[in-house]
DNA sequence: AGTGTTATGATAGACGGGTTCTTTTGTCTA
DNA sequence: TAGACAAAAGAACCCGTCTATCATAACACT
């Protein structure tokens, strides 16, 4: 059987053993010399070095990280790029990778279908992969059963809590209270809601504390109505509420989006916002679509929230073992859409 | 010194051999098993997989990839995830590489400074990657001397064409004639252009398409504006405008925020959308954040583009060699936002 | 008994980089 | 000129997977 050729034109990816060959000297020089370490000869250096240039050398990924048994990557599996809770993780991850001089290898699930946690983590798990990240934004129906791959750093990106596996997000409870005691200490009580599909984590823990506050305040809840994220939907909604609910003074909307359909509504039905019903959002996503966004919202701090996931996924050193629940909180941001009620 | 241990406590990964010895069975038998390869009895392959089972063995991607020389996956380095264009451009390309069974290997550059071609192959060079995906949305400074790594695939996102590298790119010039033609058709020709910030490739191109349509029906053209893609911008911008310019009929933004914040504008200064002053834009990228989004547009498939990007960076069989430069036309989306002049 | 089939093991080598150990070469000193 | 010592370079081997040979059983079918 034919060996591949020794490279005078062949496909082969150039290896060390053939700058050896060029520059006349042993392979483990040419180690030498692409690692910096002392002991070679100046004259000889510059003969390795040219070879390697000439050659068009590139140590081999494959051999590197099968002899030091780390791929300097960390493996990112989400449903859908492009929702915005998945840019932002994605984005607050790559720059704490970055700051580690680390790569992500991302791997992008169905959009639509269900996606359990052991399927993921399969996937993932033929990467190269010093730790999974897992977004689940919805539900996994494998989550409670769930085991980590033993060996290998695992982070889901969830509110919920889990006994074997650290989880790390922004505090979606957390910001409807920060939201609704703003809405409160101006006086108003009688909050709708405006929540994401009810698949959605983050609709569940949104709500949740919209609901619990409103309790916790002895307020009956007006059932919560139910939209898709998008403008449209919240627009929708805000129809409906403008002409069934008379006593309503503010809208939870639980995203920028919604919110800023809801206000279009409500002014389409003749209301003012704030003055006749306050609108409150979450995420602080507008800027960069509308002009003089006056909305007060809510924003996450995404970078740190991309840190901690990076680092608990990746262990540097002794920080491993420890299975944590984090979460990250919001920062409530004023603006313009709310007021106090007149009474 | 001290061999690694055997794996009774170990913390080195499970390799075939452990499985082996669990087992008892040969690597061999191991590897077969692995591989679905016939002759294997059904007790002893049922014998091996519960050894994996408890071991917890996943085949070590480096150990493979060193043997078949591929990695399936595909590098691709932007400078900021979030930008819209670069945030598209990872979802067509995760979606092509899911096709493929492929991972993406990201890597963000800075978001600010500038980066060469060089240091992003550079970097990606040395990632488990089987082709190279270079989203340059600024004009690096050595995209003319610039020489892709012999060896492997690589393709820059951009709409310049490159000698020796296939360069591909939604058509951003085609997008401006396509919008031209719309507003020509309606009769409008003193058509103003915001633009994004000058240093954009993006923009060079969609602004050369607006002037040289101009040029070509022998218009003189008035001074385009930059902005800087945000909706503010393009609101300051209508502002001027509308302030400045009486004989305007037509308003071509850049993107769709700045059109957003265009019309918002020219409201604001008392004039109609679209009887008095016509707006487009480009992206269709309004929808999820402003309700009943109105804005005549121009859309492009970026899953398309991903699909090419993603098919040149790694040729399946056969593709290789020619270096092309491709560009995938836009779609012309009429809304509501341009109308006939009244002259 | 002879032939073929199936199951398994033993051994080795390829892949590419890096470490460790050993050998060679060169220089300086007594 | 011999001995000491350091610098330079080579040889061997490991990491884990896969494949390619052989070799050796056990078993079935004529």
């Amino acid at each position: 059987m034919a060996r591949r050729p020794s490279n005078d034109t062949g496909s082969r990816p150039v290896s060390m053993a053939d700058v050896a060959r060029a520059a006349g000297v042993s392979q483990q020089t040419v180690s030498r010399v692409a690692n910096g370490l002392p002991n070679v000869n100046e004259q000889t250096r510059q003969r390795v070095q040219t070879a390697m240039q000439e050659l068009g050398f590139r140590p081999s990924y494959a051999g590197r990280s099968l002899r030091d048994g780390r791929y300097h990557s960390v493996g990112l599996c989400v449903n859908d790029v492009t929702k915005f809770g998945n840019l932002s993780m994605i984005d607050g991850i790559a720059s704490a990778a970055r700051e580690h001089n680390c790569a992500i290898t991302l791997v992008e699930m169905s959009k639509t279908e269900e996606f359990s946690l052991a399927e993921a983590t399969r996937r993932m798990a033929a990467l190269p992969v010093d730790g999974i990240i897992i977004g689940m934004s919805r539900m996994a129906p494998d989550f409670e059963t769930f085991d980590p791959l033993p060996g290998i750093g695992t982070v889901i990106v969830t509110m919920y809590a889990h006994p074997r596996v650290t989880t790390v997000d922004s505090d979606h409870y957390g910001c409807s209270l920060l939201l609704m005691d703003h809405l409160f200490e101006l006086g108003h009580e009688q909050i709708r809601y405006i929540g994401g599909p009810s698949f959605s984590v983050d609709e569940q823990f949104r709500r949740a504390g919209w609901q619990d506050v409103l309790e916790r305040n002895h307020i009956e809840s007006a059932e919560p109505l139910e939209g898709d994220w998008s403008a449209n939907s919240g627009y929708e909604a805000g129809r409906y509420l403008a002409e069934h609910d008379r006593t309503m003074t503010a809208i939870y909307a639980a995203n920028d989006q919604m919110a800023n359909g809801a206000i279009a509504a409500l002014r389409d039905s003749g209301l003012r916002v704030p003055e006749d019903v306050s609108v409150v959002g979450v995420d602080d996503s507008l800027d960069d679509f509308v002009a003089h966004n006056e909305l007060t919202t809510v924003r996450f701090d995404l970078h740190q929230r991309g840190r901690e996931v990076f680092e608990h996924a990746v262990p540097e050193a002794g920080t491993a073992g420890k299975t944590v629940a984090i979460r990250i909180p919001g920062q409530l941001i004023i603006r313009h859409t709310t007021a106090a009620t007149h009474a």
